[in-house]
DNA sequence: CTGGCATGTCAACAAGTGTTCGCATACGGT
DNA sequence: ACCGTATGCGAACACTTGTTGACATGCCAG
């Protein structure tokens, strides 16, 4: 991808993607428990013994499956008012859309039962969501919190939607989905976080975010 | 529980209990798959083939296990205002307060790989909280639909907090979380729905519910 | 053409799975 | 006391899993 001269193009480079792609769809539709090297190889066309010499075991298979990259947008370059519906459409766009991915999926269905498929969305979480928060909250442990909330929102998108499958929230349209869903992430995101303990915050008035104007979000 | 005279109490009533004891624990810790009939029967402390004998096979042990009860309040008898607090607030206690029930972890867990499961789900989102929702709107279509988002945030609270274990999530105190989600419950239940296509929506302005006075909920 | 290595297949292993069967044992009614 | 049955155990079966090694086959350098 970076420089062609990346050394040595192997006879077998095809077999090797033509590997990584069955296992992304195996791993995505199944999980990783589910997923086995037999049904991997099966899809693939080649031996079972092939994945494993070229991929040494299927921890490290799943390893090199899973690249999550989240593609976040630069949240300080869109309009103030359109964070929520934005980032919402994006996450929709970005997991069903042309240019789907079944990265997060795979690791959503194998997270449930793998603790490190868990631990592998634990830290796309910190080192993807958390970051683009904090360049709209000041406050670290405001920004984390933040995040957290709008993980809870677009993970249970991602489950309801793509992983049970629950009919009405399977019906509806991406665009409807963001605006149903795009306010609570607004608000999550510049919104002024209601009374409760608010960890860490040490500035006076701390629940707001640098995008002054907070509030009503989601009232339309 | 109904009446003490349900027949014929058998000797191994404790067994019995037992093994759906733990398997409870454990298909909540592992799932379906990764919770194997020899743990259950090891958590239970007798052989592997009793498990078999008194419930026939693992999945009727499974259906056995779980018994999906979201006891959600009736939620005309709650102030408007408070829907949203309360409905997170009695979720978060249901599943890890007192008298927690692990048994919507399990379904989470297990319904991520397992179709079943999946299925159980759907079932308990059509049975329970479809129901209770339509109690507060008139239109059918509509219900489901905000139903459908509630899910979508409590769901994701549930497997943000308690599987994936998200540390700011985590963090968060109970009523912390009543605090900063319950209003967007709220707006999904009786807020204004914004623009987007609205389906089966055939009364005018179908996108009211019940409950007049809506709009700005969530500002706080 | 020929050797050496990459590429690929086949068969098998050891471990773990759900599940079944036969055999002890202890209980409860007569 | 005795017998039928419920209760429990242990071993085994058939199968799938990840993983490994021996063997065939193709490609390219000399």
């Amino acid at each position: 991808m970076v420089a062609p001269s990346t050394r040595t193009p192997r006879r077998s480079d095809a077999t090797r993607a033509e590997i990584l792609r069955a296992a992304r769809a195996r791993f995505a539709a199944d999980g990783y428990q589910k997923a086995t090297i037999r049904a991997i190889a099966a899809d693939a066309g080649i031996d079972p013994s092939m994945v494993m010499r070229y991929y040494g075991t299927k921890d490290q298979l799943f390893a090199a499956a899973v690249d999550i990259d989240l593609r976040l947008p630069d949240l300080t370059r869109i309009p103030q008012r359109r964070l929520g519906v934005t980032l919402v459409a994006h996450f929709l766009h970005r997991w069903e859309g042309a240019a789907a991915d079944d990265g997060l999926l795979m690791l959503l269905r194998s997270a449930a039962t793998d603790r490190a498929a868990a631990e592998r969305l634990r830290t796309a979480f910190r080192g993807q969501l958390v970051p683009v928060v904090r360049h709209l909250v000041d406050n670290r442990a405001q920004a984390a919190e933040r995040a957290g909330l709008v993980a809870t929102q677009m993970l249970g998108l991602a489950l309801c939607r793509n992983i049970l499958r629950l009919p009405p929230v399977a019906a509806m349209s991406p665009d409807t989905l963001a605006a149903r869903i795009g306010p609570t992430v607004q608000r999550y995101l510049t919104g002024r976080l209601p009374s409760g303990t608010s960890p860490g915050g040490t500035s006076p008035s701390g629940t707001s975010p640098r995008t002054g104007r907070a509030g009503a979000a989601g009232t339309g």
